[in-house]
DNA sequence: AGCGCTCTTGACCATTTGATCAAGAATTAA
DNA sequence: TTAATTCTTGATCAAATGGTCAAGAGCGCT
């Protein structure tokens, strides 16, 4: 629907070409100054074109940033996913830290745009929400709950250990200006970060004797 | 500055009030969608005044801004002063998270102005960053530190370990929907995670013997 | 080369919005 | 009561901004 509709259904190279430039600069600047803050003009000119030229492939504002986010929402969901329920519990999840961490060092961009979508109410992504998401972490949660079962960790509430972790992982990228107020702009503490993350979740997690 | 200039230096009975009017609710609008997203007319419709009405005791939105968060920032820090170095310290830190959930709790809308400006990189407060949130940090980390020497607690990063805090009780503010897609809406989770993350903040916390 | 379709943009439009102003209403102090 | 001051707002303005349009440039296929 945010497609020009040409004749032809297949994308043409430039339509390609195109519409991955215009996203990437729609990150840029949506996850800077959120969709009220961000103006047409400025995601053009951040790709190299003029408005009118970016209106030919998405035809208005909300059409833009509906598909950057999509395009980060997919992206977001992929560590959950991978949690192994036959793997080691504390193992798992010390990788499921890692690659969030990772995320918020590589993408801080991506996960300051989810920020601001979900501060502002999640208007444009309830559905995703209510819907992949909860499905998600309601499914992490009854393999975090088979590992306490089976007394393989201490029996702890599985939904606010995922938020818990969701939120120290993502707090580095989210309140980036915060942290390096406080540390200096030296990047070396996203690996203290982790380190003392992954070490609070492992020790509330221990299996008591 | 932001206030009118009469010729009498003493506020009015009436600029008391209605700067309060304002305030409030300027919280409400601009913790909602952003500075940019909301306008002076959503503002002064709030507060139940005529849009030139309200510019009379604020000339410009951006004064209104500034002094809703100045407002909102002398009460963010207040719990993190209370830590007492002589105290316990696992119950000085539970009381400290108890007091934080506390504010995401009653106050959210103040936790979301604060995280939006923080998201946006505090073009407005970053002098109150790396001035007074910063010493403060700084302070109370020192304590953390006194008592790791003493033995006390277990060696942990205290800045990491404050960010952690911070992260994980203002999430249920600031993230409020997510957490509420997947939980429900009914509210009883806030006691819920503020155990959770008393526990796993004490396990990290507990000496090695 | 020639033709149809895709791509590009300067000019323009309508609406929103921050801010101003003048003039009248309410309040206060004598 | 009265006069000075403060408070209030309808009308209005200029700038910013999302979106349109027509006309021309470029691309790809035969």
């Amino acid at each position: 629907m945010a497609e020009p509709q040409p004749k032809t259904q297949t994308k043409t190279r430039i339509q390609a070409i195109n519409e991955d430039i215009i996203l990437s600069a729609a990150l840029e600047v949506f996850s800077a100054f959120g969709y009220r803050g961000s103006t047409v003009d400025q995601i053009a000119e951040r790709a190299g074109m003029s408005k009118p030229n970016l209106l030919y492939y998405f035809h208005r504002k909300d059409d833009i940033y509906r598909a950057v986010l999509e395009k980060t929402l997919a992206q977001w969901l992929t560590p959950l996913r991978g949690l192994d329920p036959n793997g080691e519990p504390l193992a798992e999840i010390a990788r499921y830290i890692r690659a969030k961490m990772a995320m918020s060092r590589d993408n801080p961009k991506a996960s300051r745009l989810f920020a601001n979508e979900m501060l502002h109410g999640a208007p444009a992504i309830g559905d995703f929400l209510s819907g992949p998401m909860k499905v998600l972490v309601d499914d992490t949660a009854r393999i975090i709950k088979t590992w306490i079962a089976k007394g393989q960790i201490a029996a702890i509430d599985p939904y606010h250990l995922i938020f818990s972790i969701w939120a120290m992982t993502q707090h580095y990228a989210d309140f980036d200006i915060q942290v390096r107020a406080v540390l200096g702009a030296d990047s070396e503490h996203f690996a203290d970060a982790e380190t003392t993350i992954i070490r609070l979740i492992q020790d509330g997690l221990k299996p008591r004797s």
